[in-house]
DNA sequence: AAGCTAAATGAAAACGATTTTCAATTTCAA
DNA sequence: TTGAAATTGAAAATCGTTTTCATTTAGCTT
């Protein structure tokens, strides 16, 4: 275990859910300039290798990570402001684990995202319509 | 409308889903050589814009593509051999749409996942460790 | 049909996140 | 302490995606 290595690991469980290599870099530097970009990424595969974190993909071209709790959760994803929240798919998951049950397919994992618009944008986007389309 | 146009049109309609920029430049160019790459990348970015298609993303760096159709549907990935298959999605998205509603979240689409194996991928993996590892 | 403007095309380059290379350094077990 | 194996940092390579730009084309308007 080398200091990096230590760094890294400390900073990713810091950080919150759906971090970015970047982010992630910009942590770690915040204890050690000196340590490399590519250590803060290999460290984080090897993270994800270990079974403690998973990556994240939105679609948006940047891999996000998060840590792999006992809880599984969905996202949701704001195709307005790109923010990302969690909720609970605690039925769902049996459900699908049914799905793949019935198709013969062993489930490793579930991703399970909602995109759409968050509150903030909702209200945002209303009030700049003010004046409505009724009509098709 | 382009002759160009029309051709990754059809193309990307005769191929089946998941498709890749890559294979749908491929098709198009047994129709017609000449067609650029970018052509064929712009035209299927249009088809999405439409709302004819939409992207799949399984974290591979790679985006595909699928048709929109009514039957909103998941996707297995086998992590294996990468394969990517389609099931039935209907009463979960009902759940999902729950969610979503309880948490003042507007969807405008659900992407739903189950990376593990496919029957294929457990076969071979069953027949090669023949030697089964029982305990810890 | 000719002329015109905006849109579309193809080739190449730019982009950007990710991954690899490689020489130097460090860890860790013997 | 010593040597092999693992790790690091910097730089470059990769690779899918996206943009640029000069040229061509589509499709209106007359």
């Amino acid at each position: 275990m080398t200091p990096q290595r230590e760094l890294v690991f400390r900073a990713f469980f810091e950080l919150g859910d759906h971090v970015t290599v970047d982010e992630l870099y910009d942590k770690v530097k915040e204890k050690d300039k000196s340590v490399g970009y590519s250590t803060v990424w290999r460290n984080l595969k090897l993270i994800c290798k270990v079974g403690l974190a998973e990556e994240v993909n939105i679609g948006d071209g940047v891999t996000r990570y998060d840590r792999v709790t006992q809880v599984p959760h969905g996202h949701f994803f704001c195709v307005e402001c790109k923010s990302l929240t969690e909720f609970s798919v605690d039925q769902i998951v049996g459900v699908l684990a049914q799905s793949a049950n019935d198709h013969k397919f062993v489930p490793e994992a579930f991703k399970i995202e909602i995109r759409g618009l968050c509150q903030q944008c909702q209200n945002k986007k209303t009030s700049l319509n003010t004046k409505e389309e009724v009509r098709d």
